[in-house]
DNA sequence: GGCGTCGATACCTCCCGGGTATCCATCGAG
DNA sequence: CTCGATGGATACCCGGGAGGTATCGACGCC
């Protein structure tokens, strides 16, 4: 009669369950992560593990070890349920344009390409057919993750810095760099300094940022999360940074540019999830192409 | 109290049901492919509306279509289905590694680049700590899919004809392409040709492939599914084709190939999907780019 | 050796996914 | 216009399983 439903493939639920045990390794603190109590925790991942005919973690009743086959569903699965979500997201978002909603999310990083992006979205808004598109604006790293998840639909990206595995581009433009330092420090006195000078100002370090998991990695230099608390840094003196050429139009009046000649120069590309090709997202990129 | 699931996302089954609504465009058919009674997958649809907020189908009674959101979700839906499955299966294969199952898929389309193939299962399987690899033969455009679904780790495709878009991809080799022809055919006593040769010969028209839905495009040439029919029919004089120069190692005797000048050069790529980075996948991938 | 920790097991409850029977709207044939 | 066929929605029932609490059992630690 009813109910045989284990004939099919995992659940959402099952796999946000692992992923949770596998990220805490801890089957306690995973539960009350999820909200639900251990035991059927524990169960349902006795479950998978005899539904995938598979052993997912070692349990030593002291520790928990995830086996060479969890791991690879833990980032499978992590991938799996991004793209669940994104389905999720992107769905909803489309029932809403029209009224005045977002058709497009363009992500991209606080600070950059802002002239560009300016541009982009001023050319954009002129087309006929065109949906409002909302900016948002993130740390370094986590474009990737917005698109892939389905909070993001385009981003705007600048190679060498930023991955662009897994989605479509689209190159925009090119740049050099420029230092930027505090006014009247000794380098500004110059038109154009080498990668080796910069390095070579030890009393003002390059500022350290956090990576995607929040953690700033180790090293002489300040900490900064966004551009505002960078160009402080460095207008008191106390860092310096390369930055592409474009970062000019926002600097603060006390700060200075400098070209740097053998700095490795920087693409601005625009990306997109290759399988979400819908017309309005088309539109967007192809504006963006003609500059 | 128990049971508050709704509160989390989607399930895959849910999806699953939507895709397959979406797809039949008719619940009745739909159901009967899912295996199950029409009035739960009714149910089911509604609750995944009501859960989203969202309407996904216009039901007249007579007719079902999809809404703009519905079709969003189709799309995104099965990008979704798709990794999971992906984790699924790569999960079930990480665990058999070791039991002389395969450690990696390769996937490539029959009768290409197979001399390339067989250097580097070659070099490959001498490196140390190679697992084994599978080699997964398939027709046009399929790769991309075996790939998504997790089926296969690693594909050989070959640009232009075959789409990179969401893969990682080295460049292996370039290759120009020649014109495969009946022994004995005028064309054949030139040292080459050029590709307005090629398509003048309306007595032996390319030949039709089958695309990714199984259906073969119009036109006037014969319908082939593999290089074997391919090359009989060639050799019969009911067809000509123009492949890539390494296809001359597999060409039986009858046949001869002729250098086209202008036609474009081919690329093969070693592609696989972004986020699984496995080492047994670098380790061949490495050996991939070492020729 | 007792105690604390942590995963597994036992057992209960009730929600929900599955089924069948039926209703109702629409379309087409006559 | 009526009537049957078609196809989705609704009503209702049933059983499995997802959730809970209580407890066991294994291990490390003081």
């Amino acid at each position: 009669m009813p109910c045989r439903r284990y004939r099919w493939g995992m659940e959402t639920r099952e796999l946000r369950y692992f992923v949770a045990v596998a990220e805490e390794l801890h089957f306690g603190r995973a539960a009350r992560r999820l909200g639900i109590a251990q035991p059927p925790l524990s169960r349902a991942i006795a479950q998978l593990e005899r539904r995938l005919g598979v052993a997912l973690l070692e349990r030593t009743s002291r520790a928990v070890a995830l086996t060479e086959a969890g791991s690879v569903l833990l980032v499978e699965g992590r991938a799996a349920l991004d793209a669940v979500e994104a389905a999720e997201r992107r769905t909803r978002r489309a029932a809403l344009v029209g009224a005045g909603r977002p058709g497009l999310v363009l992500v991209t990083k606080a600070g950059a390409s802002g002239e560009l992006l300016s541009k982009l979205l001023d050319a954009y808004a002129s087309e006929p057919g065109a949906v409002s598109v909302d900016v948002l604006l993130c740390g370094i790293g986590e474009q990737e993750r917005l698109l892939r998840d389905g909070r993001a639909d385009v981003a705007l990206l600048h190679r060498p810095f930023d991955s662009t595995v897994g989605l479509d581009t689209e190159e925009l433009s090119t740049e050099g760099q420029v230092v930027v330092l505090p006014a009247g420090h000794p380098l500004t006195a110059q038109a154009q300094v080498r990668m080796a000078d910069v390095t070579a100002l030890s009393d003002l370090p390059p500022p350290r940022r956090p990576g995607p998991d929040g953690t700033y990695p180790d090293g002489p230099g300040p900490q900064v999360r966004d551009s505002t608390q960078l160009y402080q840094l460095i207008a008191l003196g106390r860092a310096s940074a390369v930055l592409p050429e474009s970062c000019r139009a926002d600097l603060r009046r006390d700060l200075v540019a400098v070209p740097v000649l053998d700095a490795p120069t920087v693409t601005t590309v625009i990306a997109w999830p290759p399988h979400s090709r819908s017309l309005a997202l088309a539109g967007l990129i192809r504006t963006a192409i003609r500059l």
